[in-house]
This record gives structure tokens, sequence and C-alpha cells, in this order.
DNA sequence: CGTGAAACAGACCGACC
DNA sequence: GGTCGGTCTGTTTCACG
């Protein structure tokens, strides 16, 4: 497998405009992913190519949306959110009608900071933080307030022992560490 | 409650050097967790600052740790880690040795981007990115050769309804919307 | 906290090999 | 893809009110 360099992306015989990644690419993503703030002259350093091409690469994957967006992170302890809490939801009904208003409210609420419907198509993972377990609770009164859940069961993060917005890149085409 | 317009943080009789976040803090905040890539002329402009205010408080922000880092985030289908699961897992068993061990594992997977020990001290909730259900397969035949789990079971993401990386600051020291 | 300014670093974008 | 060099924007640090 190790004569392999490249990267294969699922899909591309599928979305023939999505575009390649290649080692390079990876390379400066994980860069990207690990710090932001890097400047083009830092970053073409790290991954051995020229200012100029890395720049380009930089720009192309922006347009291209594979680099969404940059944005700060902050301590959730330090900030006030130091309970972090996974919500478990059955779906009251089946509807689109249904889905519509649950999307509206978990949108309405910067406590929840995700929100996936997982297999079986009627369970919901939620995640939320918030300050405390009052504040749980108040959090929780609104949302049944606003629409029908049937079964809520919440779990509270005692620990967090890992916490990351870095997708896996040097995972992709071959084993990871392991 | 709507006279309070400043925020509380929590544990600050307990960590008296924990410093406060007032009113034009999470202003700042608020911005930058939308777009890191705000330089501080636009940013002080937004928050109605003048551009070395501002500038003086996002470097005390970040010298405190309240800003973490900042990242780049990417596109997750885009990056070819398309499937998002959620992976629920009992401990074998319950001393300090079993828990070095599965730390140090899911250290070392990078498609495992979230690992939170939860109420009850028995149960844990992962989360992991990786391209396909086999490749989850992989991932999962590899986590319980290196640490011995009772009870593993997934929940894979349909789909992805909400996600974000923002500490709701405005929702600490009043209601939000909702 | 605000202004202004100066010095420097970095982004951006040509042209060229 | 690599190099050169220009312009412009943004950062960082002054001094001063």
């Amino acid at each position: 497998m190790s004569h392999l360099s490249f990267i294969v992306i699922k899909n591309w015989d599928i979305c023939p405009d999505m575009h390649q990644i290649d080692d390079m690419d990876v390379r400066i993503l994980t860069q990207l992913q690990r710090d932001g703030t890097l400047s083009v002259d830092a970053l073409s350093e790290r991954v051995n190519l020229s200012r100029n091409a890395c720049w380009r690469r930089v720009k192309l994957m922006e347009e291209r949306g594979l680099i969404r967006d940059r944005v700060a992170i902050l301590d959730a302890e330090a900030a006030g959110c130091g309970l972090s809490v996974f919500i478990f939801v059955r779906a009251a009904s089946h509807d689109a009608d249904w889905l519509r208003q649950f999307r509206e409210a978990v949108a309405g609420f910067p406590e929840i900071v995700g929100v996936y419907r997982t297999s079986g198509d009627l369970d919901y993972v939620l995640r939320a933080r918030v300050s405390d377990v009052k504040a749980y609770d108040r959090l929780y009164q609104r949302l049944i307030a606003k629409v029908k859940l049937a079964d809520v069961s919440a779990s509270f993060v005692m620990e967090e022992i890992k916490e990351t917005t870095q997708i896996p890149l040097s995972a992709l085409g071959r084993g990871s560490s392991g």
C-alpha cells in the first residue's frame, strides 16, 4: 500500500466536478487545520513548496469550498460554558412538518451546537453547551415547549477526553496510526 | 433578568484569577467565532470600538487562553470524510490502567474526533469521521484490538442538521432566542 | 478609552522561466 | 511548478490626550 502516495477521494466517479486532493494539499490542509494563522510564507516552508504555488493552492481550495472557513476557537470553560451535554431524542411524529419545526427550533438555540439525525430515521443526537445543570434544565424546558418530542434523555459530559475540529486527512487512502 | 447587561462567569469565586468578560468582549468573540480572518480594522468597526482598544482586547484574550486558537474548518464531504459516526461504549473495566490505555488508543486515531466520558462514569460517547461504512469497520476493528470494550454500538449520522464551533456567549447571563 | 503615525510583515498579483 | 518584484492591506508599537 505504501507505494500509493496520492489520496483517493470517494465519489470522484459520481461527482466528476469534485477535484482531486493530492499529497501536497493534504500537507497544507493538515497545517491549516492546526493553525489557521500561519502566513503563506511559514506554510510554504513547512510543506516544502514555493510561496506562490502554496498561495495558489490555498486560494483554490478556498474557492472550491474545501476550506470552508477560518474561525477562532474559544475555551468553553473560560467562556462560561463549561458543561457539555449530549441529548438523545426520539421524534414525536414522522412528518415533514414536524421536521421543519424541529429544525427551526434547534437553529434558534445557540446553546445547541450540534444536531444529527442518525440511522433509523427516528433518532436524533444533539449536543449543547451550557454553564451548569440549571442552565441545561432551562434549555430543556424551552426546547420541549417549542417542539413535541418523545423520549428525551440527557448525558452530561464529565470529561472531554478528546475534541478536535480536524478532519482526518491522513487516514484517507491507507490505515492511520493505530 | 433583562436589567443584567453584564455576563456572569461561573467559578469566579473559586478561580479569582479568572477574568470577567464584559459586553464588548462578547461582541468581539462573537465576531471572531464567525470569522477568524477579520482584520482588527473591520472588527473594531463592527463592535464599535477603536482599532487600538480592540487590538488590545483581542491580544489579552489570546494571552489568557480565552481565545484558544484559530483554525481552518474543512468541508468534511469534500475532504472525503463524509460519514460521521457516534460510537457508544461501555468500559470493560474500571481501573486507572484501563483508562490510560483507552486514552492512548483514542488519541492515536485521527478518525476519532471526539471522546467524552459521560455521567455514570461507565459510559463514553465517541465521534468519528470516516469515508464510508467500510472505513468505519476498519476503525472499529483496530479500536477493539487496542482496548477492551464492553458494549460498543454505532450510530451513523444520516444528516447533519446543525454543527457549529461557536460557544454560545449570548446565552450566558440571560435567556437566548427561543 | 481615543487618535495618529511610523515601521514592518504579509497578502496579493502581475510577468517571467 | 519556481522566482522576482511591485502594491496594497494589515499588524504592531509608539507617543500623546
